[in-house]
DNA sequence: TTAATTGCGGATAATATATATCCTAATTAA
DNA sequence: TTAATTAGGATATATATTATCCGCAATTAA
């Protein structure tokens, strides 16, 4: 019932990693060690991003992450789809089939008005997390951020990034 | 990640409940064997929704369940509230503050967007299975149903209800 | 070519949650 | 009282989540 919280931080990573210059990239041990979180699982969280086609990796030595497309046509739905799958959160058994006085096949042409009004909820929840852009989330957290964090950020970024020019 | 299957049970026994005449009841053995569930198990959903204020229970000889209010006034948000509670299935834990670049206290006055999109996106969700009653649901599967069918339902309320006057 | 770096995938384990059942106590109609 | 019936706790099993480690493949620099 609960989401894993594996979303939450690939989420935050992917904001990290649309603050790098075009081309640039971030090590495992970089992004886990700027998010706080244990590099292991944060490796995990990655893979799935990567088999979704969210962020583009490069091995052997300076390689890393970087996002594969533009930070705009990334949502925080396409995040969660990539960590959760896409596999409806409501499962619906035909209970409507069951027992003394169960519905005959006939019947059941349609989901049930349960199953439907689940269906349409799990419709909106995702089409409420896909109008959020990587930017839009980067945006936020700029613009509440000091400059002297905002110059703190940059120099970490200069100095753990590779790929820079 | 999931929803228990619970909810689906409970809903469809509400649906059936919905069904009664006023006063009457039904034991939740009768209710288990109509909606071909393991009656132990659906006990717990069903001292869930007792808890939730949303059936009245009648212990003892000829006991058993009945709705607590109008069918029109309880809707699945409701039934899910009462099963999987009402905490929110996305936990932040403020990754923002964390790491070498985390931001201060005063720069986090509010959720960050990506908490912001979660808490708005299970809010729409939310108000999507409020909107639907029980009396939908029941009307829907009422719509579908054969006339041979109405009855045999019709003729079960009559041999396993209680409190029928 | 060799060595160092780094992500990938599989295996593993600990913990938490969901699923399912049973038993005893409390309650109530007959 | 007696039989029927729910409440609540204890318990067992299955599945999911969280977390870590290791060997392999790929890449780069010396």
């Amino acid at each position: 019932m609960k989401i894993g919280k594996g979303v939450e931080w690939a989420a935050h990573a992917c904001a990290v990693l649309a603050l790098l210059p075009p081309g640039a990239a971030l090590s495992r041990e970089c992004l886990a060690d700027y998010l706080g979180v244990p590099p292991p699982y944060l490796a995990k969280q990655l893979q799935a991003l990567s088999r979704a086609g969210l962020v583009l990796t490069q091995r052997g030595a300076a390689g890393g992450y970087q996002l594969a497309r533009d930070a705009e046509t990334i949502s925080l739905w396409d995040i969660t789809a990539a960590l959760e799958g896409t596999a409806p959160r409501f499962r619906c058994t035909e209970i409507r089939r069951n027992g003394p006085c169960g519905a005959s096949s006939a019947e059941c042409p349609a989901p049930c008005d349960i199953a439907a009004a689940f269906q349409q909820a799990e419709s909106v929840y995702r089409e409420t997390l896909a109008a959020v852009p990587l930017t839009q989330v980067v945006a936020g957290a700029t613009a509440v951020a000091t400059d002297g964090r905002k110059q703190r950020i940059g120099d970490w970024i200069q100095q753990n990034a590779s790929g820079l020019s």
